[in-house]
DNA sequence: CGGAATGTCAAGCCACTGTTTGAATTCCGT
DNA sequence: ACGGAATTCAAACAGTGGCTTGACATTCCG
């Protein structure tokens, strides 16, 4: 199929929109959404100030797109890599499937692992109003359980998610923290190879046997 | 012992100079050292803008001031705990040792948990020039290893180590993010019952049952 | 008492923030 | 080619940031 017309106008405005989009979730990733400014933004997007007010309406909301479309990117990501596990997986391959976005952007790098930095950020400081994506947090949540309750039949479902929330923890940490941008260095067989023993382990819980 | 002279000039001075440091450490903690402003600092301290200057020279070295004295006790605290452990402490205890200070900060709140909060963005954001407490982040690290090493025997050191600051940085996401917040409305018994098996699991870990 | 040391305060300075404005530019439709 | 919509731009705006200044208050010491 071919494009009906080129309004070079509109495109040029897409593109702009485009660049103001990824410079803020760059230097949301790497500051915090506090820590970004207007015209560090307009610079490495190479736009102009007034950009963001003709474009998005006020920098606010500039940094709420970048950050809603990463979240949504991130959701998809974790849906379908739960969704693509049969219910007879191993805690093994529930683990792996649960880290996998989070190791995959750690390799990458880039733009990857910069919405992983803000999705990350976004869980410590989480935002009001995201209703439109309840929806998927809701069967993230519900993926990570349908697969780990059979692997695991003495745990009730509520600390089933508290476990779940504390895995994803530990990845959004890595995410952040300098131990991440060390274990990016590594080759991802190695990442996997330590990464996800931690995961599944933290899934299975270890009681003191009891007496 | 009495004290030798009752310099009233001296101890106002200090009375100031410890207010605008807690003042810190709250805000801190509350939204990072980025998202801190001086007047905040001065107006919740009863202090005047420039005994910042006269006190500290700058923001950022009041800032420094109060997050050494941040890590520095989470530090004294953590050794001390993992050295009450005797060598052959279960699995269970370390990770009830490990975890202790965090959740002592989650239940008691106020000041305690300002310091927890602290020291999880300092491990996102880590400063330049922390020689003086370099002593003590080994010593805490070489305790861990102490008593982990007797419970996984088949877990060489480099990935005892990485475990270990897994572990750690599990509990600094407590510490920043909802649930922590969530978790800290429960009793200490519940926070324990909850928490301490994924500590415990994360250090055993859980490979596939190979051959 | 008088000077020095110590601390507090209100005011102001300058850099930088997000946002607005009005003109200039580019490009489509006619 | 012309009108007009879409977009870009330099300049300016008000607000706030950290920091300094110079005056004032209090206390110590000779």
């Amino acid at each position: 199929m071919r494009v009906e017309k080129a309004d070079l106008r509109r495109e040029a405005g897409q593109r702009t929109r485009d660049g103001l989009q990824t410079a803020a979730l760059e230097l949301i990733a790497q500051r915090g959404q506090e820590g970004v400014t207007l015209r560090e933004i307009t610079d490495r997007a190479g736009a102009n100030v007034a950009a963001v007010s003709y474009h998005f309406g006020s920098l606010k909301k500039l940094c709420d797109a970048a950050i809603e479309h990463a979240l949504e990117r991130y959701l998809d990501d974790k849906i379908r890599e739960l969704d693509s596990l049969s219910p007879t997986a191993t805690l093994h391959e529930v683990a792996v499937a649960f880290a996998r976005p989070m190791m995959r952007a750690l390799s990458a790098g880039g733009q990857d692992l910069a919405v992983m930095r803000t999705v990350a950020r976004v869980g410590i400081d989480p935002p009001q109003g995201w209703d439109r994506l309840d929806d998927k947090f809701d069967r993230s949540r519900r993926g990570a359980v349908r697969v780990l309750a059979p692997n695991l039949p003495g745990v009730d479902e509520e600390e089933l998610i508290f476990r779940t929330r504390c895995a994803a923890g530990l990845l959004n940490w890595l995410a952040l923290a300098p131990i991440g941008t060390e274990l990016a260095a590594l080759s991802a067989e190695q990442i996997e190879r330590q990464l996800v023993p931690v995961v599944a382990g933290a899934f299975r819980g270890d009681t003191p046997t009891g007496h």
